[in-house]
DNA sequence: ATCTAAAATGTAAGCGCTTACATTTATAAA
DNA sequence: TTTATAAATGTAAGCGCTTACATTTTAGAT
């Protein structure tokens, strides 16, 4: 009669086979250099003879650690969110760590509930995108002691731990550009701010560089869409077909996918950029620096951005405390969307 | 002197304050109907006094369920593939399942190792991308009884559940449209086929679509290269500096992304397309339709492949036996960029 | 009221691991 | 050798939950 119906073996089958105790091989698997490598090699010889697998949900339960890191992002649907989730997966790959994933759409009710799941899960540390979380959100994650840090937005005297950059300096150093050119009527096709800080961040760096030079924002000329390629061709054609007095003669698109609807929709009015006008986006997505005049936009290190905030997350983990406040540069990449207006 | 410092309550908590067994808690958690409102009510809100939340790590140890679900997919660096993720995610949200992710970075040996960590995290269930896997990933998934499904690929006779669709049938189809066109000198720019039956599939359909009006696929009009717009344009230049004699009049492009880096290529050669030569892509990205003329390419149901595929794990876990087999439609979409040759 | 069956609740045994702590074994010093 | 000390291994107590099974309560029928 066979004692144990069950194939899949574990730690005391091991331990069993190998004729020792559980605790020798629970060593050999998470501190190998404490036994004697005779023994190790014994144990080891056995996990791979009855091909062992860890237990997860028991290792997680006895030691109090899950070795998963989990990420709320707004969408996987934005190329930049979904390359800095990539970066984070793969750094954390070389970790032992996993990555839980978890999506709001924007709705930050959306992203308490799926911060909650995540705590549920028992995470040891996670990521999100940006300042703007419901209170709630914010006050489980302490209360629960995980370890979190907000990405995407950079202030020095941010509230919680951050990795990021400036979004309004950012969009204030591009509209100089524009500025400089000797653009003075600036359209802004901006994202859907509600909820959305980066999105209220950049208008506010587009305002301010306008307000530097004694400029102002027209209320006519600034449309919020949601970050989609035909939402950017309608912002584009919205702006375009104002009388001319009020038309703009550049465009602050608040990403590149709405700087890339409208020079596509530019291209399908013949209109000229940057003769007729010029464009500017946000992300430098890699598509940006393809098409011709490659796009003027600004560069933003999304990967660098998520490998330094599971680095972060490590370290807290390790009981390190690793420097909570991190701002990274962004660039502004000057391509061929913009020049003198009218010229 | 305080019991107990720790003030992350647990279900004992919540029992010793509603004064009654870990039993009932666990069930107005797990399985409301079975207790009589009253006693429901007074739980729950301890629940809610205490702040209570789950420990998902002793509550997947205790019921051998963790209540997520793994995907296993290339890179998240391609749209396509973030959006089937971002449908799963948005998917299983609802359920009550969390999704656990990892990359591989078109490494089947990387692979492997992102399985077993999965598996070693207790997924529920398992999504993978493609046919081409390691057979160790298949026998792990198998003797850890994880269900899994494989996607975007279909066969009828497919040795493991999948859904999908049949990439050489609807390469075959839109070749087929080149061919009506009057086109006989088709290039393909394809994908990299080592470890991606999907690309090579796809090569397979041209061929057969080729090979049915006794023309040939020219060996110095197939290039392969990683999905990349750099990728794309390089690999357009290639095949549009052949011999004008070999050179092809319509292309093949194994994605919308090599597509694309086709078409802004050629804009930047000063190419017409369709006049001069013709292109096709594949995925039918949100971009596809936007450019102008809109590229000709092949829709394939990404989100809902994702979300079959969710559905499908979820049917296993909870007993049922569903159909192991999906064959998901693609439709040729049939837009700006092709056109009978020399036009 | 009384009895019975069904519904609600409680009891307690694990799930598979980690980890203090106890014990044994190896190593080095005397 | 013997002994002190360090290194390796073993023992066993949980971690926080679920869930058979036992017990109590409730509702319905008489």
């Amino acid at each position: 009669m066979p004692e144990k119906p069950s194939n899949t073996p574990n730690l005391q089958d091991i331990a069993a086979a190998a004729g020792v105790s559980t605790a020798t091989v629970s060593r050999v698997l998470n501190s190998p250099a404490d036994v004697r490598p005779a023994m190790r090699e014994r144990v080891e010889a056995q996990i791979r003879a009855l091909g062992y697998v860890r237990h997860g949900a028991a290792r997680a339960l006895a030691s109090s650690r899950s070795f998963t890191i989990g990420a709320v992002i707004p969408t996987l649907e934005s190329a930049i969110f979904a390359s800095g989730v990539d970066a984070v997966e793969n750094y954390l790959a070389g970790t032992g760590y996993t990555l839980l994933l978890a999506v709001t759409n924007y709705d930050l009710q959306h992203e308490y509930e799926q911060v909650k799941a995540l705590i549920e899960r028992g995470v040891d540390g996670m990521i999100l995108v940006g300042r703007d979380h419901d209170a709630d959100t914010l006050n489980m994650l302490e209360r629960q002691h995980c370890p979190f840090i907000t990405t995407w937005t950079y202030t020095e005297n941010a509230l919680y731990p951050c990795v990021g950059f400036d979004n309004a300096d950012a969009a204030r150093r591009i509209t100089e550009h524009l500025l400089e050119l000797g653009h003075k009527r600036i359209g802004v096709i901006a994202g859907i701010t509600e909820g959305n800080d980066r999105a209220r961040e950049r208008i506010v760096g587009v305002r301010a560089a306008l307000k530097s030079r004694r400029l102002k924002l027209q209320d006519h000329c600034l449309i919020e869409k949601p970050y989609d390629v035909g939402e950017g061709r309608d912002g584009f054609r919205e702006l375009m077909t104002l009388p001319k007095s009020k038309r703009p003669t550049a465009i602050f698109c608040g990403n590149d996918v709405l700087a890339i609807g409208a020079l596509l929709e530019a291209q399908h009015m013949n209109i000229r950029v940057p003769d007729d006008v010029s464009i500017v986006g946000f992300d430098d997505l890699p598509l940006a620096e393809h098409f011709s005049p490659g796009l003027t936009t600004v560069h933003v290190p999304s990967r660098r951005m998520g490998v330094s905030a599971a680095q972060y997350l490590l370290a807290c983990i390790e009981g390190e405390t690793p420097p909570t406040h991190n701002e990274l540069p962004t660039d502004i990449m000057v391509r061929g969307t913009t020049a003198p207006p009218g010229r």
